[in-house]
DNA sequence: CGCTTGCCTGGAGTGCACTCAAGGGTTTTA
DNA sequence: TAAAACCCTTGAGTGCACTCCAGGCAAGCG
């Protein structure tokens, strides 16, 4: 048990998790942050578990979810266990929406492939 | 050789593209599409080129790439075959990108599909 | 003590990619 | 031939995800 938590500023949060210091602001103030600890004179100081949540967070991002949702899911992770199902379908959901997007990626992809070919060899290319 | 090439007004290609009226004049107005032909009394008509240009339009867009790439590009097309070389680099600039974001989704499918089995599994979970 | 630096808030502004509105012609159907 | 359906243009509006601004407090240093 470690008694000296670390705790972070604003500015350092922003350094490690590239999210600007007014994103990281917006996202507390639309709830897609649980509110964070301030030190005496009413300063943010982040902690791990802060900026573990920011990690997932920007998982969660990386997927495309809409900053709605995020929120949405962030509200049922404060309500408790009793709101695992809804997550876990707003995850599923979110699952089926990232491989349609790889799919579609992955399409859109040998069209490019079949471009560059074709602007690649020695010939006339066309549009 | 067909005499009788096919015309399509705006709301048979809004049909097949899946494109809005507004978004099909939109493109026009940005110069992402050649000009559109017209019929005596202005109005739009659509030849099965324009058709399979949208269609590499929509392959693109896909990508990620954004408006303005697009045009680019479609301005590139338009000089004709001088450009080839630079249309080559966006395209592969492009395909890197998309490369990089299904390597993104990849990645953040993983963090998906643990919590998913977390949320499945029968103990309780957390965040 | 004054100055710089860092942080605070509420609210306004930005860029992107559409999307819609207003006002008006044209073409098809009854 | 009148009504309904379709299409035109210019320009304004929308939703999303930030991003910035103004005005002000607080801590540290020289």
């Amino acid at each position: 048990m470690n008694l000296t938590e670390t705790r972070y500023t604003i500015s350092e949060v922003e350094a490690r998790t590239g999210l600007t210091q007014h994103t990281l602001r917006w996202y507390e103030r639309i709830g897609l942050m649980p509110h964070v600890d301030r030190s005496h004179s009413g300063q943010r100081r982040f902690s791990d578990k802060d900026l573990h949540w920011l990690g997932f967070v920007g998982k969660l991002r990386a997927t495309g979810m809409s900053v709605a949702d995020m929120v949405r899911y962030a509200e049922l992770v404060r309500e408790g266990d009793h709101t695992v199902d809804e997550r876990r379908e707003l995850l599923e959901r979110t699952r089926r929406e990232v491989l349609a997007r790889v799919a579609e990626l992955t399409d859109a992809l040998e069209v490019l492939d079949f471009k560059i070919a074709l602007y690649s060899g020695t010939g006339k290319a066309q549009s």
